[in-house]
DNA sequence: AATGCTATTCTTGTATACACGATTGTTGAC
DNA sequence: GTCAACAATCGTGTATACAAGAATAGCATT
């Protein structure tokens, strides 16, 4: 448990909502959490506000708390966005790379090939999370780095789902192939185009998301 | 007045902040707050709460909130960031233009023309701002829109600070000018490519910035 | 039977009280 | 004279109490 209990429940109700165990639409009960969670409704009152301004939430005045539902449309919007910051990252990251950026990116590099290799769509999951964030460590821009990771962990549920599409799993190992290329070649503008068409969703994929959305 | 005082203080104390009425560093006593305003510190720190979720301040678990003091390179990296979602913004504007926007472009463009010619650099600052919000909804991307309008805001008195610069106005005109017609002409990424170069800070820029900043 | 009004109940918004940890000032020892 | 330890004080964190608005159910009226 972090150290208070504001800021626990914080994070306990934001993964409570992005595992889905709270649905989108869904009413947000303060006193409910509060004996949940076994506190007062002070410190839920406070959990729900941060999240409010995260955008997670929303509260309307004397009418409670709903989750937020973004809709695929909304998504779609998030991902185009996230393509762009992640562009800049990899961008940046190809003119800044430097020792410890560049093992990091190998060694995820690595650990998604084995889990593509073995078809392992759960632990490629993960394993990709590691690649994409080890590029925007390598960045080197905090702001842009703080970024990504928040609109990153918005975006998993939807990007969870995505994986499981057909071919997906070695078609993104390829694409990450081609981005750690143009990256250590210190390709920047490449590493930037690469990047924004592996996290963007272009064409089909579209309705890829909005089917795996529905599906829920 | 907001329909409820938590909200209401949140506005308030952002504005302080903003207008750098709250210095960056300096310690927010939640008792002081509330006085200060005539409420009890309930709201105030759901007030803080918020405004720490948001970035603008710091709240350091028993020791209290303080408002967080950028400096000068993360200020350029969030310049960075801004020009990457202008840039977005701009293609995306170029590719969806509709009759409103074109004619809300068009007019706030008119604005910063004449207070550029006035050389008012009051008036510029304020018609830039309605020129660039005119492109984050042509883009037609709700998200994107939210993102970028509250970098913008965050970024306000930096960019106020950088307009006085000499010569600043009458060439964030012409760039203006050179954005519009790509914009009109539907050319997304000649728009991307301006919007970047005209958001960003690069060479000289980053010096004036620094420079301000320490006036202060 | 359906609809509108009123009263009750339930939930949110704010204030206050209390507890605990951090900070600071003072005193004593080396 | 300086540093350390302890005590007092101050401020934050949480709980609870109270007030006010919103939702709901029941009753009356058409």
């Amino acid at each position: 448990m972090s150290e208070n209990v504001g800021r626990w429940l914080r994070d306990e109700i934001e993964n409570s909502i992005l595992s889905n165990e709270f649905s989108p639409g869904e009413r947000l009960d303060e006193t409910v959490l509060a004996t949940r969670f076994g506190v007062s409704r002070t410190p839920v009152r406070e959990a729900l506000m941060q999240l409010d301004a995260i955008g997670l939430i929303e509260i309307r005045p004397r009418r409670g708390a709903v989750v937020i539902d973004p809709g695929p449309h909304r998504v779609y919007e998030m991902f185009e966005v996230m393509a762009e910051l992640e562009g800049l990252a990899g961008s940046l990251a190809a003119r800044r790379l430097d020792k410890t950026s560049r093992e990091a990116i190998t060694a995820t590099h690595g650990r998604c090939e084995q889990s593509a290799a073995a078809g392992d769509s759960d632990a490629y999951y993960y394993d990709n999370e590691e690649f994409h964030k080890a590029i925007y460590a390598a960045g080197r821009s905090d702001f842009l780095e703080q970024q990504c990771l928040q609109l990153h962990r918005r975006l998993r549920p939807y990007r969870r789902l995505q994986l499981r599409v057909r071919n997906r799993l070695s078609t993104s190992f390829l694409e990450h192939c081609a981005i750690v290329d143009a990256i250590f070649a210190g390709d920047g503008d490449e590493a930037r185009r690469l990047l924004r068409g592996h996290v963007g969703i272009q064409g089909e994929r579209f309705s890829d998301l909005v089917a795996s959305m529905a599906a829920r």
